[in-house]
RNA sequence: GCUGCUGUAGCUCAGAGGUAGAGCACUCCCUUGGUAAGGGAGAGGUCCGGAGUUCGAAUCUCCGCAGCAGCACCA
C-alpha cells in the first residue's frame, strides 16, 4: 500500500500508509495525547479520528484545548448522548435532529406527552451515567438505502423523511454512542467520556414544528448548554442573570416607564417617565433629521382601503392590518379603512401634490409615524415586538443618478446618530437582487452598483446576501451591538422601484420629460418603543443624564433646609434640567437608597452646612463618595451634562 | 398563529375543596436623622373572565383572555 505523507501544524511530516486513522497518528505521536484527542482536521476539514486518510494532507489533532473544535464536539456529542437518554427513559419517543447552536445544543423529539421541567432534571442524570460510562462512538458508511431500511426497522419515520430529503445519491454516515445509534454528518469524540459531565445544563423545554415549518406536527425540543469547563458554565448562567436583571420589561416596571395591560396587547402606555426619554429621543432625532436637509410630515392614520389597494399592502398584508368600517348610522357610504402599517403610500401622497421638477430632488420626506401592525400573538415582546409603534421612517425621492450620494450621506446620518446614542460598533449587510423582482436589470445594476459603492466610502468590512433583498429594490441592513454583546438590527436603507410606479409618482427631468423618481425607504432607529427597550437594556436602566426622565433629585437632610432645597430645584429648573425636591420627612440614608433604585443619575444632599455655604453635596448614581460643590458650580456642571450629544 | 407553562393586594411572591397570607410600597402618628431601608399603628383582594362539577370552587374540569419560554411570522 502506498505511503501518504502528513504534514503537521509544526511544519513536521509524517509518513503513514495510505488508510491511517486520526487515531493511530495520535497514538504514534504519543499516549497521552491519543488520550487527549478529540478529533482531526484533515486538509482543514474537522473529522472523526477513526475516519481513514488516504491521501497526502495537511494534519493536525485536536484537543479540548482548540476552542471551536472542543466546543462543537462537546455540544453534539451532548446532543447525542442527550437523545440516547431520552430513548432509554422514554423508548417510544422518536428522534428528529439535534443541531449544535449558540452556546449549546438542542434536539427535537416526537413525544405525544411533553417533557415536564423536572424530566430535565432525569434526563440530565441519565446523560452524566451514559457519560461515566465512557463507551466508544463508532461509525460507519452506509449506503441510502441501507440506512432507510434500518430506520424503517427501528421505526424512526423522520429518519427516513431526513435521509429522502438529502439530495443526491450520497452515501450516509451512521454514528453509535455505545449501542444507541444516530445519522449524523459527524464528526464525534472518541467516546462519551470526554465530554465533561457537569459542563453542561439542560435549561428549557419548547414545541417546535418539524423542519421548521408550522404546517408540520409540533415536535418537543430540549434546549441544553454546554461548555469546555465548569467556570465557562458558570459564567454563561451569570450572564443570563445580568441579561434577566437588564430585561427592559421588568425595568420598565420598576422605573414607572410604561406599561401594557389586556385590553390594548402589544400597544404601549407610556408613564411620564416613559414618555421623558422617548421625547428626549425623538427631539434629538428632529435635530439630526432636520440639520441633514429632511422635512417632517405628519400623515393620517387611518386611510381607505383604496390606497392600500393600490400600493398593493391590502392584497399582501391585508391580514395583518387593522381595519375599521364606519357605522352605517353615520355614513352615508360604509367604507373600509385601515389604521396605517406604515407610512410610504402617505408620503407618495405628499409628494404627488404639486408638479415635481428634477430641481426639487432628492426631496426627503421625514415623519414619525405612529403606524399599527396587527402582529401575531406569540410574536408579541415587551417593547421589543408591539401591535403600536412609532417609526423615525423618511423616504428619500431622487434620481437614479443620486442613489449613490443618498446612500453615503444616510451611512454618515446613521453613524453619528449611533454613536452618539453609546453604540460604537454595527455590522452593514447588503441585500441582492432575489429571483423574484420588479424592475428591469439596468435599474437593479445601477442601484446595487450605487449602494455598494456607497458602503465602501465608509467600510469594506460588510457581508453580502445575495437574493436577499427585497423584490421592490436592493437594501442595506444596520445591526449594532449592545453593551453585553447582543445584535439588534435597527437601521435600514431600501431602494424601492415599485412603488413610485404603483402609485404613480413622477417628476419633470431636465429635458422636460416625465420620469419615475426613485424611492429611498430609511430608519434608524427602527421603532422608537423597539429602539427605547434596547437603549433601557444596554444602559441597564441607567441612563445618560440627557435621556434620564429625572436627572437630579435635591434632598434635604433636615427640614430646616426645606427652602433652600427649593430654591435650588427652582434654578436647575430654570437652567432647564429636571430636577425635582425631595423633602419628605425621611432619613437622608431612605433618600439616597430610593433615588439610587430609581436610577436617578445625581442626587445632591443638603444639610445646614450646605445651607450656610451655598454649596450642594453631590452623590453620583452608583458611587459613594460625594463631593460639596459651590451651587453655581454645580449647575454648570449639570448644564453641560445634561446637553443632547448633538448639542455640545 | 402553534406547543408548554403561568395569572392571588400597587409590586415581588407563598398558600389552598370549608370562604385569604407575607415582605416591600401606601395612609396616619412619633422621630430632624449627613449619603443604599428609624419606630409604631392602619387601610388595602370579584384569588384574570365565563360556564360546569360539588352541600360548598380562589382551589377540580372545560372554554375564553392576557403574560412567559420556544417555534412560526416580522412589508
Amino acid at each position: 500500500m502506498a505511503d501518504i505523507t502528513l504534514t503537521l501544524p509544526d511544519g513536521a511530516k509524517r509518513s503513514y500508509p495510505a488508510g491511517v486513522t486520526g487515531a493511530r497518528v495520535a497514538a504514534d505521536i504519543s499516549k497521552s495525547l491519543s488520550k487527549a484527542a478529540f478529533s482531526c482536521s484533515v486538509n482543514g476539514e474537522h473529522r472523526d479520528l477513526s475516519r481513514p486518510i488516504e491521501a497526502d494532507a495537511g494534519f493536525a489533532i485536536h484537543t479540548i484545548k482548540d476552542d471551536a473544535q472542543a466546543l462543537e464536539l462537546i455540544r453534539h456529542d451532548c446532543a447525542h448522548i442527550m437523545a440516547r437518554a431520552v430513548q432509554e427513559l422514554w423508548p417510544d419517543v422518536k428522534v428528529t435532529i439535534g443541531p449544535v447552536i449558540e452556546n449549546g445544543f438542542y434536539y427535537d423529539f416526537d413525544r405525544d406527552e411533553p417533557f415536564s421541567p423536572e424530566d430535565l432534571g432525569v434526563v440530565e442524570k441519565k446523560m452524566r451515567e451514559i457519560i461515566n460510562k465512557r463507551e466508544p462512538v463508532t461509525t460507519e458508511v452506509w449506503n441510502r438505502d441501507r440506512a432507510v431500511q434500518f430506520y424503517r426497522d427501528n421505526d424512526e419515520p423522520y429518519k427516513v423523511e431526513l435521509i429522502e430529503a438529502i439530495a443526491g445519491n450520497e452515501d450516509l454516515r451512521m454514528y453509535w454512542h455505545g449501542h444507541w445509534q444516530d445519522l449524523c454528518r459527524g464528526p464525534h469524540l472518541q467516546h462519551t467520556g470526554q465530554v465533561p459531565g457537569d459542563c453542561f445544563k439542560l435549561m428549557s423545554v419548547a414545541g417546535a414544528y418539524w423542519r421548521g415549518n408550522s404546517d408540520n406536527k409540533m415536535l418537543q425540543r430540549i434546549y441544553g448548554v454546554a461548555f469546555k469547563n465548569k467556570s465557562d458554565l458558570k459564567a454563561y448562567l451569570h450572564m443570563l442573570e445580568e441579561a434577566e436583571k437588564r430585561d427592559h420589561r421588568k425595568l420598565g416596571k420598576s422605573l414607572e416607564l410604561f406599561h401594557f395591560q389586556e385590553e390594548a396587547p402589544g400597544m404601549v402606555f407610556w408613564h411620564p417617565n416613559g414618555w421623558s426619554v422617548f421625547r428626549s429621543l425623538e427631539d434629538y432625532m428632529r435635530r439630526r433629521l432636520t440639520a441633514a436637509g429632511y422635512k417632517e410630515i405628519k400623515t393620517p392614520q387611518v386611510v381607505d382601503r383604496k390606497l392600500w389597494e393600490a400600493s398593493g399592502h391590502w392584497e399582501k398584508y391585508r391580514e395583518h392590518m387593522f381595519t375599521t368600517e364606519i357605522d352605517e348610522e353615520h355614513a352615508n357610504e360604509k367604507r373600509t379603512n385601515a389604521l396605517k402599517p406604515m407610512n410610504c403610500p402617505c408620503h407618495v401622497q405628499i409628494y404627488n401634490q404639486g408638479l415635481k421638477s428634477y430641481r426639487d430632488l432628492p426631496l426627503r420626506l421625514a415623519e414619525f409615524g405612529s403606524c399599527h401592525r396587527y402582529e401575531p400573538s406569540g410574536s408579541l415582546h415587551g417593547l421589543m415586538r408591539v401591535r403600536g409603534f412609532t417609526q423615525d421612517d423618511a423616504h428619500i425621492f431622487c434620481t437614479e443618478d443620486q442613489i449613490r450620494n443618498e446612500t453615503a450621506l444616510f451611512i454618515d446620518l446613521l453613524s453619528t446618530i449611533y454613536r452618539d446614542l453609546g453604540f460604537e460598533k454595527f455590522d452593514i449587510k447588503f441585500s441582492t437582487r432575489p429571483e423574484v423582482r420588479a424592475g428591469s436589470d439596468e435599474v437593479w445594476d445601477k442601484a446595487e452598483a450605487a449602494l455598494e459603492a456607497a458602503v465602501k466610502t465608509v467600510t469594506e468590512d460588510y457581508e453580502v446576501d445575495p437574493g436577499e433583498g427585497a423584490f421592490y429594490g436592493p437594501k442595506l441592513d444596520f445591526k449594532l451591538t449592545d453593551a453585553i454583546g447582543r445584535e439588534w438590527q435597527c437601521g435600514t436603507f431600501q431602494a424601492d422601484f415599485v412603488l413610485p410606479e404603483r402609485l404613480d409618482a413622477e417628476y419633470v427631468g431636465e429635458d422636460g420629460q416625465k420620469h419615475r423618481p426613485v424611492m429611498m425607504h430609511r430608519a434608524i432607529l427602527g421603532s422608537f418603543e423597539r429602539f427605547l427597550g434596547i437603549l433601557i437594556e444596554n444602559h441597564a436602566g441607567r441612563f445618560p443624564m440627557w435621556l434620564a426622565p429625572t436627572q437630579v433629585v435635591v434632598a434635604s437632610i433636615v427640614s430646616d433646609a426645606d427652602d433652600y432645597v427649593n430654591e435650588v430645584v427652582a434654578v436647575l429648573n430654570a437652567a432647564g434640567i429636571r430636577a425635582v425636591a425631595d423633602i419628605r420627612n425621611e432619613k437622608i440614608n431612605y433618600k439616597v437608597r430610593e433615588h439610587s433604585l430609581a436610577k436617578v443619575p445625581a442626587i445632591l444632599a443638603i444639610g445646614m452646612k450646605e445651607v450656610g455655604e451655598r454649596t450642594v453635596s453631590v452623590r453620583r448614581l452608583g458611587e459613594k463618595q460625594t463631593s460639596v460643590v459651590p451651587l453655581e458650580e454645580a449647575i454648570a456642571s449639570f448644564v453641560a451634562e445634561a446637553a443632547p450629544p448633538d448639542l455640545r
